[in-house]
DNA sequence: TTAGTATATTCCTTTTTTTGCATATTGCAA
DNA sequence: TTGCAATATGCAAAAAAAGGAATATACTAA
């Protein structure tokens, strides 16, 4: 039998090391996080609304992508705004979407009532007239 | 609060679909076999040979990576040729690998004892040979 | 300080994967 | 048929991930 020296294609850390990134991708949920903060940073109750979940466990799947490296947090007041860390998510995204969903599935509506600020911006003015207001009573 | 109608920008089903994907490539020998297989098919104790790993284990992971149509085999007499069922694969290890290992890893070397017929045509070839001559040495 | 909103974490149970081991199956030749 | 080589499958224990629930933290406003 033929003893042969063979140049590994590929070492055993790197192979570890891209499971790691399947495997923070392979649950549905975080899927669908990824995919909202597609258009940009979201924080966490929008998500929440959009994906009609607790907060807890959106939270717990966030964690689960930030430790892997893939989405980034910023802290805004009383929110946390997270976004995609690697732009080549999408692109891998995008690939495995289209090894999956060969037909173009029509895609559901629905109705959300999120929370956040961006996606109240007249709450959140009104709010911060009347701050504004309140302080222009106030005697100096 | 505002209340928003909403289009999915995915259905649950394609995101459980691609997490699916992911699934089966979570996994460090996967990967690796898939690295195997860049260049075209490879029988089952090829695979064992170059990863150093017990023909039942080599077996069960190949069974994951066809259960997922990500690979396809043939049998051919005794040995069972396994090739990469979608091309777009490699797109996809591609990528990952750009993302997790962005300096170039030195590739180690190692030698290995590979007893099937393609690593060994010379054996196969005299095999045939000998066969060849007893039939001919045979009274008809 | 107290209360309330937004978010994160910890603990625990259930389910799923992993991995080793034994065994079954298949194809071929004697 | 028997025996052997190559491959596949079933089973069980260990490890990891999922998901629910309670709780902790952070910030803001009163």
């Amino acid at each position: 039998m033929q003893k042969k020296e063979y140049t590994k294609l590929m070492d055993n850390a790197t192979a570890t090391h891209q499971a790691r990134l399947f495997k923070a991708l392979m649950h549905p949920v975080r899927i669908q996080i990824l995919e909202l903060l597609r258009g940009g940073e979201q924080c966490v109750c929008h998500l929440e609304a959009y994906l009609d979940l607790r907060q807890a466990y959106v939270s717990q799947q966030l964690a689960v992508l930030r430790k892997a490296g893939l989405v980034s947090d910023r802290r805004d007041g009383p929110n946390s705004y997270y976004q995609i860390a690697r732009p080549e998510l999408l692109q891998l995204l995008d690939l495995a979407r289209t090894m999956v969903c060969p037909e173009g599935s029509t895609l559901a509506k629905h109705r959300v009532t999120c929370p956040c600020p961006r996606c109240n911006p007249s709450r959140d003015e009104a709010i911060q007239t009347r701050i504004l207001k309140l302080k222009e009573e106030l005697p100096c």
